[in-house]
DNA sequence: CTCCAGCGCA
DNA sequence: TGCGCCGGAG
């Protein structure tokens, strides 16, 4: 199986700017951790930006984190900007300024989990490993097992399976890792698939059962974002980053009529360290 | 509405 | 193991 999915990915592979020659470690680390659950197309520019202030760790490490966070923008889940901060602070002092090849001394770092270290370890320095996002349980869920869609996701199950798809050769594992990733994205993707684009259609367990509808346990559903403390904490922070100086108590209060609510996810962001202060001094993003 | 190169906590 | 965490595009 990996053999044609090489060849579809060598023709038809997005050029994305990780995917250029010379792309350093540091680079990787980053966009991987801007991608976990953010689309490419909002990823590009703001990472562009992003090395270009902070080419190497210690220059991130450098700056207080409300500058990353205020650098991360919009791109969702703001405590991503706070812990490459701190990974960035370790990688500096810990391990030269070099973004650590071995994927324990990865996972050590905050932020980083099973999806992120083994994608440093396998796109940065080309080692072998199985790399398992939900494209590639997609992709394997249909391929090998049959099934529609993947369950729920299981590290113990799930990398195992990755494994047995990679050939021993490093350089063609590490290209059959990108290849199932980015067919699960462009071509066997959660909607429509596009089975008549893809190149192993014809080994493909999903298709020859004949599409079978899914039966097994589901993936869990994503809860409601509208008028949920994650949608008040967004709203907060946008304030947070708009402002140089302490934002009062009062002027965050319009951003949100339950005042309730308001309290839950302000004392949320205090506990994640996003923002620091209390009513008497206003509230700001962190500076050390 | 769903989906998206997940992580970390209880 | 289940759930909370952002935000934008289709």
């Amino acid at each position: 199986m990996a053999t044609p999915l090489i060849a579809w990915f060598r023709q038809e592979a997005r050029d994305l700017p990780w995917r250029r020659p010379g792309f350093p470690a540091w680079g990787t680390l980053v966009s991987e951790i801007m991608l976990q659950q953010t689309q490419v197309a909002r990823v590009v520019p703001r990472l562009e930006a992003w090395l270009t202030r902070w080419p190497t760790p210690a220059d991130l490490a450098a700056s207080p984190p409300a500058d990353a966070v205020r650098a991360w923008d919009r791109l969702g889940y703001p405590r991503r900007a706070l812990a490459l901060h701190a990974a960035a602070s370790a990688i500096a002092e810990q391990h030269d300024n070099v973004v650590p090849r071995n994927v324990d001394a990865l996972l050590a770092l905050p932020g980083i989990g099973d999806y992120t270290a083994r994608a440093v370890a396998v796109f940065a320095y080309g080692d072998r490993h199985p790399v398992v996002d939900v494209n590639v349980r997609r992709v394997l869920a249909r391929a090998l097992l049959g099934q529609g869609e993947p369950g729920p996701a299981k590290a113990k199950q799930d990398l195992p399976l990755m494994e047995s798809v990679l050939p021993a050769d490093r350089d063609d594992a590490a290209a059959t890792n990108a290849a199932v990733m980015e067919l699960g994205a462009l071509v066997c993707v959660a909607r429509s698939p596009a089975c008549d684009a893809c190149p192993i259609a014809d080994r493909c367990a999903w298709r020859a059962a004949g599409y079978p509808e899914h039966d097994g346990p589901r993936a869990p559903k994503q809860s409601k974002f509208a008028g949920s403390d994650r949608q008040v904490r967004g709203l907060v922070m946008a304030e947070l980053r708009a402002s140089d100086v302490p934002v009062t108590r009062s002027e965050i209060e319009p951003v949100w009529p339950d005042a309730e609510q308001l309290d839950r996810a302000l004392a949320s962001l205090l506990r994640d360290g996003l923002a620091v202060g209390d009513d008497a001094s206003g509230y700001r993003l962190p500076d050390g």
